[in-house]
DNA sequence: ATTTGCATGTCGACT
DNA sequence: AGTCGACGTGCAAAT
């Protein structure tokens, strides 16, 4: 009976809750099987699935969008072009139909691009070589640098901005755009570094700025 | 009626979903709103809490495992020491409690690990140089290397393993580690690697090594 | 508690 | 489709 609407759901595509007693075979990119119990099952619009267990945030199992949903008996399949998933349902305890369920996207504040702004526009506060270009989004060989000035000594200064604290593989990141520069001063602005992260900028001729959400 | 029901759930720690039209606040390390809509929120056992939208895989909200619900009048609140969520909850479609939700891991294959191991017991099929000594996990003063090798000449080997195709990042990390020894040879062995990454490890005296998963 | 690196990372932007 | 970098990345393991 309950399986009967979950065909009509996934005729119609129509998103859906699904708690059940299954197993889950997952191939393609990685391959993994998860063990009979009860898990929680959520089937989205885009053609996303995921299969949750009782802890964690992220799901046991998952298929990105765009992913195609079928049911043939008590197999429950999504696939796309590099992954597949089957669910064998061995009962249901509930299933809910999600009516009107809301697209809106969130907006957030705190983002890597808000301190690349304030570093941008307040640059004598944290550099003290004053710079006549300053430029955001500066392109290299090797990718885009948050920001990249130069002074009038014809040196450059090249920033790179991190929203938490840095770590060790910023300062790598730092270093590779530094490569692109004959020769240039580096920098890590951040709201925090990590220990070695300090020993390794220093040994590398790279700066730690420390710059804050206000 | 359903809001005395959420408030036992809350109460006894007992997980649940639900289907709500309400509007999020969060604040931690960023801070977003999330305007007024109907959203699935999930609670897990292990204190984690979910706000679904209509698409996606991931949570538009969300609060990691030890965060302490509570429920006041019509906010929903989770809290821990970094970060802070509100539910403004005006009307609740579906309330339904998860018993004997499963807390099972999946089993995983196509691991990184397994790729590792591949080269390591076939080290001969992949690189031509045979090597005395052959190390995993070698430990280094900027972290562990995936495999180091030394040759009857007395050179090294530096092997970084990639369960994806690689990436210029990828050669990154492998230089970062290449700095702690004087003189090396960098791989990168990986399914795959993209056309840049390619560039910058010629450029840097790293080879790429094909591995897949058989 | 801090730090690092893996992940079926996901997602967005740009080529 | 390919490539790259941000993310409230989450998460486990090592120190």
């Amino acid at each position: 009976m309950w399986l009967g609407q979950l065909l009509q759901y996934v005729h119609n595509n129509h998103p859906f809750i699904l708690y059940a007693n299954c197993s889950v075979e997952y191939d393609g990119r990685a391959s993994s099987s998860l063990t009979n119990g009860h898990y929680l099952i959520i089937y989205k619009q885009d053609g996303s699935l995921q299969i949750h267990g009782g802890d964690k945030i992220v799901p046991r199992n998952y298929q990105g969008p765009k992913s195609k949903l079928s049911l043939v008996d008590n197999q429950l399949s999504s696939i796309n072009s590099k992954d597949k998933i089957i669910i064998y349902l061995k009962s249901i305890s509930h299933l809910y139909a999600l009516e009107g369920w809301s697209l809106e996207a969130i907006s957030i504040n705190k983002t890597e691009k808000q301190l690349v702004d304030k570093l941008y526009n307040n640059w004598s506060d944290y550099i003290q070589t004053p710079c006549q270009t300053l430029i955001r989004e500066y392109a290299t060989d090797h990718g885009p640098v948050d920001i990249v000035g130069n002074d009038s000594h014809g040196h450059t200064h090249v920033v790179e901005v991190k929203r938490r604290k840095a770590s060790i593989k910023d300062v790598t990141q730092l270093r590779k755009y530094l490569e692109c520069f004959i020769t240039a001063t580096g920098y890590i602005a951040a709201p925090d570094i990590s220990h070695n992260a300090v020993s390794y900028a220093e040994d590398h001729n790279c700066k730690y700025i420390r710059i804050t959400f206000d």
